[in-house]
DNA sequence: TTGAAAGCGCTAACAG
DNA sequence: CTGTTAGCGCTTTCAA
């Protein structure tokens, strides 16, 4: 290496780590090897500019190829200040919902070349408890985050993103105070699933939300409603319970609702998702009811554990994995310096999944010859 | 919450900031301000050394914190060569094997402070197809990875990690080439099931397998036949065929299995994971045979969803949080120069959750006396 | 007890 | 067409 003698550099030789070969090859190995200045080096093989000798840009590659070299990401993200990736936060790996986000979010990454960090930040926390997003180490690895929290509200996740300057999107979340987001037609969702019902012939229809202090739940919620009303249908307080989006929540949901004599309970359910879709199945069964011979079912989010449930659950099927690639996109972009917004998906429409846990409601178990209201 | 107006700064005293906010604070500006050198600053905000004056200390520390300052990760491990964060690869989120495991190692790298990079890469490529591993872009990101692809015999991985030069330890994949492994007890684990089905009567006894060319599928199917001759019972080569670690794979086996008349079919079926025991209960609706009256189905892989497919199953739960930790461990323990071993989990044994899908086999078919085979 | 200086491997002006 | 130079933000001898 060095061309002075190591007589007269005492320290000269401790520099480094006493291992003899280096990690990897780097780029100024590359350039001695072809006999040119790092920078040529660099610049060919990053494929920039035009104009190189035949033989330069040959020795070069040649060089690079043989030993094998690729280029050291923290260095490059060092000098340009990008890392060239990005970081997806998600709160539950168990939540059937996610994975379809993932793909579409994985897509978008890996078509422009950004490297995705999966981090399931919930996972210690639990759900209510606090979440130190400082101990993820996302800090300086990544140039911006998607959290995809929809089961989740938290107030710290801005804060820290706004302190450590990451920009954020927020999937599946439209909190009123925060600018970039992408959520789906949740109206829509839940309207189709109510048009199922009625189409069914039921009237006396229930709802097992999700958390209303989070967003989704809250529009899935809202949703329900107006499409109760929509086809003349009764919203009635005592059939909606909050099933927290959650396999436990969902169980106490679904009792409450359907402890009651049987003429007080409704003949289906709306339930928000498909975690709390099991416990609500768990319910009935313990209930003793049948579905969807004394109640139907219906969730969102649609996942071959669906079909395999006693009985298997009709689903709505959402544009997941576009709200991914669409909210990694806003992602991308704003990098670029383009003002996120707050985006709606609407187009692969909701799509129904008729499995056995619905069917026309049940002969009314009194006689009353007319209106049941 | 408060809305963050630009012009509120409530102290007093503040820093000589340059015109334009950089992206972060850096520890040049933490030094300036404290005004001590960025040297010190580096040591003292490290918890390095200790003898600092008293008055030194706070200045650093204040002016820290007034900051915000927080260390780039790249400049760091661009200086120190090493990432402090490690990758875990994962075929298929969707497979309810894995949450566990990556709980585990979840918990290992935050106890040691590395952060973790969690990489789907199954997801483009499907089952047999092959993954760019250099397209996951992990490069010079991690100082190690963690493979956790059972249900994958991909002998690139293993290239790939070597080019690298990264450190790898394989999960659930015992590889005899490779000397970094960690894996359960998998004669265990199914002697558990066999045992279980023995004890309700069952000696006609079939198995959903894994592929035989994975490790845990072979070693799933290796100890199937050694608990069965432990118990005198005969292991029927029509009662085995390939689930594939997969739904529809469970449900072709299955119906590969059971399609024949009564009296030649199995009572009882081990099932190598819990999601091609899905696609078995599905062939078992099928053709039209009841769990557990005509058959009784048990399968390795606790979960949630376990308890509410028609019938609850009966499942094995194992140690696959403690696999993710010991499999942390050694990548972790290997950075630091210690040679990696194969290892084999035993401590939290196999623990059976007894669920409906198991019962008494029915009486036989046919009436022979004594010995059915 | 603290500061000066030398880079980690790479890219990007700006000169030749 | 290619080389020189100057760092990105941090850690670590070595000196003072």
């Amino acid at each position: 290496m060095g061309t002075k003698s190591a007589a007269d550099r005492p320290d000269g030789d401790r520099v480094a780590t006493p291992a003899v070969r280096r990690g990897r090859p780097t780029l100024r190995e590359v350039a001695a090897a072809a006999g040119v200045d790092v920078s040529t080096a660099s610049r060919l093989l990053r494929g920039q500019d035009m104009p190189y000798r035949a033989e330069t840009r040959q020795r070069v590659l040649d060089a690079a190829e043989k030993l094998g070299y690729r280029p050291n990401q923290q260095a490059r993200a060092l000098r340009l200040q990008r890392q060239q990736a990005i970081g997806l936060l998600v709160p539950d790996l168990d939540n059937f919902g996610f994975t379809q986000i993932l793909r579409g979010v994985q897509e978008v990454a890996a078509e422009q070349e950004y490297t995705l960090m999966l981090v399931e930040a919930g996972a210690g926390a639990g759900e209510g408890g606090g979440i130190s997003y400082e101990r993820l180490g996302l800090e300086g690895r990544v140039d911006g985050i998607l959290v995809a929290f929809a089961s989740m509200d938290d107030p710290h996740v801005q804060e820290w993103a706004e302190r450590e300057r990451l920009p954020m999107v927020l999937v599946q979340r439209g909190t009123p105070s925060y600018p970039a987001s992408v959520v789906m037609d949740e109206q829509r969702n839940v309207a189709v699933m109510v048009q199922h019902l009625v189409e069914l012939g039921h009237r006396r229809i229930g709802h097992v939300s999700g958390p209303l202090r989070t967003d989704t739940g809250l529009r899935r919620q809202e949703g329900f409603a107006a499409a109760m009303r929509e086809h003349g249908l009764t919203v009635r307080p005592e059939w909606i319970a909050d099933g927290g989006f959650h396999w436990t929540g969902g169980q106490a949901a679904a009792r409450e609702i359907l402890d009651v004599p049987a003429a007080d309970r409704p003949t289906a359910l709306v339930v928000a998702n498909l975690i709390s879709a099991l416990g609500t199945l768990s319910a009935v069964h313990e209930l003793g009811l049948t579905v969807p011979g004394d109640l139907s079912v219906i969730a969102i989010d649609e996942h071959i554990v669906a079909a395999h449930t006693n009985p298997p659950l009709t689903t709505v099927q959402t544009p997941q994995r576009e709200l991914g690639r669409r909210a990694a996109q806003m992602l991308l972009n704003s990098l670029s310096g383009e003002k996120p917004s707050r985006v709606m998906i609407t187009d692969p429409p909701p799509s129904l999944v008729v499995r056995a846990s619905t069917a026309p409601p049940p002969p009314p178990p009194d006689p009353p010859p007319q209106l049941p209201e």
